[in-house]
DNA sequence: CGCATTTGACCTGCGC
DNA sequence: GCGCAGGTCAAATGCG
């Protein structure tokens, strides 16, 4: 087909706030800065070297950053407010700044003013540090979106393809994109007062994620209640604030009954599960866990362990351990919050890939059913695919994604009941600054690829997902180039949601999109 | 001695 | 209200 060769990469703002990056609390403008930014340089440049490497590029514009943080240390708050960072870290001034006046003249005040300057050069360090954590953050829930759009637009076709075939049925896969979506649950469906159709809940849309495709006939039930979607969504999103993350557009939006009784009922976290095989007690996710209990699961001879995340004090990540009743090889990790620190890269990978996984369950399940229904659909579609299962019949809303199977058996994986199930290409996730979108690496990779991208051990998810990004070049660049156009967005008018606390980028709810080919 | 693990007790949510 | 199961706490224990 020409759409598989044809990739359009549809990036989702929300007025600006959703894609701008987010901002440190005490500042109120990051646009200048952070568009110095440059995701894809080297990381093994060294702060010191920043200046340096890029003053041939940057030069005008470092020499307007120096002169306005001169005007900062003169004390000019408006200055501070608009270079809150500065990216540059203009280290040479350490030594630049100290005149031989000074040298000669009180070496007490040569110190003091090294003191100053070192500790200044702390600060923009530590500000840069969160303005690249707060930009990943975004980055993540950027991508759900992004894909959660690109499958609203294959199903769309799809269904205008086959719109003859499902009319007046239920459940019926269109174009045969979702022949793996066996899942119904009627329980789980807001409203079926007809029996030629599905309903779907809508009332929590965000506008574009409705307006393209209301009339896209839905092809499935999904199980996953409304009010876990939002119990879930406004979960991450409360959490997101936490840990600085802006503010919840939706909470914009004028509320329905049905939302304002949703509002009363205590949140839920969404969970990501991860099946691997690992004849070792835990897989490797590059983070540091303790093991602070363990429990005799019922229905499982094999004891779940508890452990929480222990590189850095607070951290609310937890997750869960056990082994598969069926196959004592594989083994079960379940993922439950987000770092409040950073991560090395090996965990990166991982926390990137259960966050978008995670980001994906949420944002799909935000707005209406229809949207994961039109996820599901999509990921079907997909080659080289893992298996990841939606399923709001546990107490959380979970999604699992499966490493353990093999992409040509996929069809014969048998979807428990009241799941739904859908190939999710997490191999292809991308490395620690690109992971998450798993999308792209499935639909660009060829063929050949794939026993890379599924190994039937994955001892060494990092490795997997680094090659998947060093054999696709041209989507480092595409997504160089969303990001910066990204980066480039201007805020919008209502500004004001940034002051309150110190918003990392948040998931916002998208209002525009900004569209972008890889070829 | 400090840290991680173990393990029984306790808490909480949910279904009946 | 009660029982069950999942999840967490914290004292006891083990290990380097």
């Amino acid at each position: 087909m020409e759409n598989r060769h044809h990739r359009e990469l549809t990036f989702l703002s929300s007025g600006g706030d959703f894609l701008n990056p987010p901002l440190d609390h005490t500042t109120h403008n990051t646009d200048s800065t952070i568009k110095e930014m440059d995701f894809f340089s080297s990381p093994s440049s060294p702060p010191t070297n920043k200046n340096n490497s890029t003053n041939h590029i940057n030069h005008d514009h470092q020499k307007h950053v120096r002169n306005q943080d001169r005007t900062h240390r003169q004390g000019s708050p408006t200055h501070v407010s608009h270079h809150p960072v500065n990216t540059g870290l203009n280290l040479t001034c350490v030594s630049a700044g100290v005149t031989k006046e000074e040298n000669g003249e009180n070496p007490e005040a040569e110190m003091s003013s090294l003191e100053s300057q070192l500790r200044r050069l702390q600060e923009d360090n530590r500000k840069l540090r969160t303005v690249l954590d707060q930009i990943t953050r975004s980055y993540t829930q950027l991508q759900a979106q992004l894909f959660i759009t690109l499958q609203k637009q294959k199903l769309h076709q799809n269904s205008t393809e086959a719109n003859g075939i499902v009319s007046g049925k239920k459940n019926v896969d269109p174009a045969g994109a979702c022949s793996k979506l066996e899942v119904v649950n009627d329980a789980s469906v807001c409203d079926e007062k007809t029996d030629g159709e599905v309903s779907v809940c809508r009332s929590n849309n965000v506008e574009v994620m409705s307006k393209t495709h209301d009339e896209a006939p839905q092809l499935i039930k999904l199980n996953l209640g409304k009010q876990a979607c939002r119990d879930a969504a406004e979960d991450v999103l409360d959490r997101s604030s936490s840990q600085s993350w802006g503010s919840n557009k939706l909470e914009e939006q004028p509320k329905t009954a049905e939302q304002v009784a949703a509002d009363q009922i205590p949140l839920r976290k969404a969970r990501v599960s991860v099946r691997a095989r690992s004849e070792a007690p835990l897989i490797s996710d590059g983070c540091q866990w303790r093991k602070y209990g363990q429990k005799m699961a019922k229905g499982n001879p094999c004891p779940r362990a508890y452990y929480r995340c222990t590189m850095a004090v607070g951290c609310p990540v937890r997750k869960q351990v056990q082994r598969c009743v069926e196959d004592k090889t594989v083994l079960t990790t379940t993922y439950e919050g987000n770092h409040n620190h950073p991560l090395p890269p090996a965990a990166t990978a991982m926390a990137s890939t259960t966050s978008a996984a995670a980001a994906m369950l949420l944002s799909g399940s935000t707005p209406s059913k229809e949207a994961l229904t039109n996820s599901a659909g999509y990921y079907s579609s997909l080659p080289y695919a893992s298996m990841a299962t939606l399923s709001a019949s546990a107490p959380f809303p979970t999604i699992t994604l499966d490493l353990t199977q093999n992409p040509n058996a996929m069809h014969l994986h048998r979807v428990p009941p009241h799941a739904t199930t859908f190939p999710l290409p997490l191999h292809a996730s991308g490395g620690p600054h690109l992971l998450g979108h798993p999308l792209f690496f499935s639909q660009k990779l060829p063929p050949a690829a794939s026993p890379l991208l599924h190994p039937r051990q994955p001892s060494s998810m990092v490795e997997t997902v680094s090659a998947a990004i060093a054999s696709d070049p041209n989507f480092t660049a595409a997504l160089a180039a969303a990001i910066s156009s990204i980066i480039g967005v201007p805020r919008g008018s209502d500004g004001g949601n940034n002051g309150t606390s110190g918003a990392i980028g948040s998931p916002q709810l998208p209002q525009s999109c900004t569209t972008f080919s890889t070829n």
